[in-house]
DNA sequence: GCCCGCCCTTGCATCGTTGCAAAGGATCAC
DNA sequence: GTGATCCTTTGCAACGATGCAAGGGCGGGC
């Protein structure tokens, strides 16, 4: 059964093939009794739409690219599904592209590899430095999701990091932690903003410098942080009150290496982490987080994509979206500093 | 910055527009010094291929289609990756679709929703009837993710469910677990097929049917999990020495239940899931599961996709793929029936 | 020396839809 | 009654690439 083109609608209504593309679009100056008709040829054909086609015309597809780093990582699918859920709300489909923190792949998308066909490119990235050569060619629809900006060409929508981590640290503070490291440095521009905002919190708190431990990490992931926290227990340097994990990944995986010394979660040292991933309810114990909101991130970067689109110079920005600190077992102490 | 066509490199090379497609798409017959020339002119004007075009003119896109229920469940996070991935290594563009489980969207994708923009589609369907309508008419390349196959017009891929929920149910059964409760069911074909493994594991080790319990779910999320263990434990009855949850979401959540309420696991009761997604490894205590081969399961599904491509009378057929037992600390006791 | 055949290159039509702009018809006001 | 205006409908060309098939050039065989 060959595929039904407007043609054979138009063909069985007995109009032309604009007036059923016009019908199928919308377009308001259509008489009630052709639109009628059309319809019900629509209907009995099985008329469906080659996008294809439209996106080549039209210059528009109804698509956009998101690109994450690795897609089974829990904080960038659940992104990944607030972005789906997000754009089918507007009848957008999604394509979703996995860089695998490649900056090759990376800077593959900066100099345009989805442009034709997506209207838009959405891209949580690790490690394109903001002065690329490539993202200063970029010349489309363009929104960072997280943390990377990439220039000053392109908005960047996500949390402010270095409040977040500061709000994170402080909660520490408040739960009496004196000690606290702060584990998941690496060479991000994220996780140079964590780091700032975990500097930011000691100060405040005056928090002595001897006091202070930045394990670095190289991927924010369980095992990396498992592995970073069974070095930490196993070194000779005293122990820490606190963990300050740079995302929730590398909490778990800190909370497992915990819990196979036999150390004690929250009086022993207490735990926090970035993302609140789903699975940070269900930890031992229970994670507490930063929360972002990722519809409001999701449909932010939509309604961004959607004005770049549409005006040729739009400011590029930043959007700070809103978060949450959720507070859980692993970092809720017995002595209340002051009631909740 | 307009957009470079072929037309532009043709002009730039001083060629016909067909020999820099002949160039682009590898055509042999073309004389090294004309290549050459040809290929300096794309690389200087920076030609990307219109994809669209393409597609609209040969009828194949490079895509294909992917539809899970929700990509935050990080089981169908992690197989989106496997199915990325391999694709990647083809060629091929990914587009994902969410379905939310809702069975008009599975309908609306078994009704061709996504054929003109994709070569083929990968269904991992919850809910559509094997001999829904839909299903029947559906006449585009098509194979089925996991559970559910429709009629028998379409090949499958996954593994042998009711073996492996068998596999799970026999290794508690040797770790001296006398009183299993099975974990999951609901009205899914998955449910009905891990329920029957189940049945024939107990019966094979000649536990009495009153031992046998079959807890129902709504959904096979932690949240359920936890509730339905909660009520459980809250319950009169008997305490179960195992759970076999039909996949590791439901087992996070009965550990964490059965963690609140200070029941040892695996002593007091042994669980084990199936899936074996990443967070399983992290758990309290780490989570015995069945780790089914996700990139094989990738590989095999885009494999039959071409060839229904190809061929067009392929037989349909269900591939079972290869999964593995992996035994953690959520099941090991002490007391060992026989050396590993 | 001539013809045949192979290799390389090319032009044209086409995929299915929408932008553009104008034609035809009806309605309404004066 | 006549002109103007608006509403409907239409035809044509074009988006950028590839399928098809033929044309030109060159070398080799006899």
């Amino acid at each position: 059964m060959a595929r039904v083109r407007m043609r054979d609608v138009a063909e069985h209504a007995g109009v032309s093939v604009r007036t059923v593309s016009n019908v199928v679009s919308g377009y308001p100056h259509v008489s009630p009794a052709t639109r009628e008709r059309v319809q019900r040829s629509l209907d009995e054909l099985g008329y469906r739409m080659d996008y294809l086609a439209r996106g080549l015309r039209s210059g528009r597809t109804g698509f956009v690219a998101l690109a994450v780093p690795f897609l089974a990582e829990p904080y960038f699918a659940e992104l990944a599904q607030a972005v789906i859920s997000a754009a089918a709300r507007r009848g957008i489909t999604v394509l979703v592209e996995s860089t695998a923190g490649d900056p090759e792949v990376e800077r593959r998308i900066l100099s345009g590899g989805l442009t034709n066909v997506a209207d838009g490119v959405l891209l949580s990235a690790l490690t394109v430095p903001a002065d690329d050569d490539a993202a200063r060619a970029a010349d489309f629809p363009l929104v960072m999701l997280g943390e990377h900006s990439v220039g000053d060409r392109f908005p960047r929508v996500g949390i402010d990091n270095v409040a977040a981590a500061r709000t994170a640290v402080g909660h520490l503070v408040e739960q009496g932690c004196r000690r606290i490291v702060a584990l998941g440095r690496n060479g991000s521009e994220n996780g140079r903003q964590r780091t700032e905002g975990y500097r930011q919190a000691l100060s405040a708190a005056q928090i002595r410098r001897v006091n202070w431990l930045v394990v670095p990490v190289e991927d924010w992931t369980r095992e990396h942080g498992r592995a970073a926290v069974r070095e930490l227990l196993d070194g000779s340097g005293p122990l820490p009150d606190g963990i300050f994990a740079f995302n929730d990944a590398l909490a778990v995986g800190a909370l497992a290496a915990l819990d196979e010394s036999g150390v004690r979660v929250p009086d022993d040292v207490a735990v926090v982490g970035i993302d609140d991933i789903q699975e940070s309810a269900y930890t031992h114990p229970p994670l507490t987080s930063i929360a972002p909101d990722l519809d409001v991130i999701a449909e932010r970067a939509l309604s961004l994509l959607a004005e770049q689109e549409g005006a040729a110079g739009v400011a590029p920005r930043e959007e700070a979206t809103p978060y949450r600190l959720v507070v859980r077992a692993s970092s809720l102490r017995a002595r209340p500093g002051s009631p909740t």
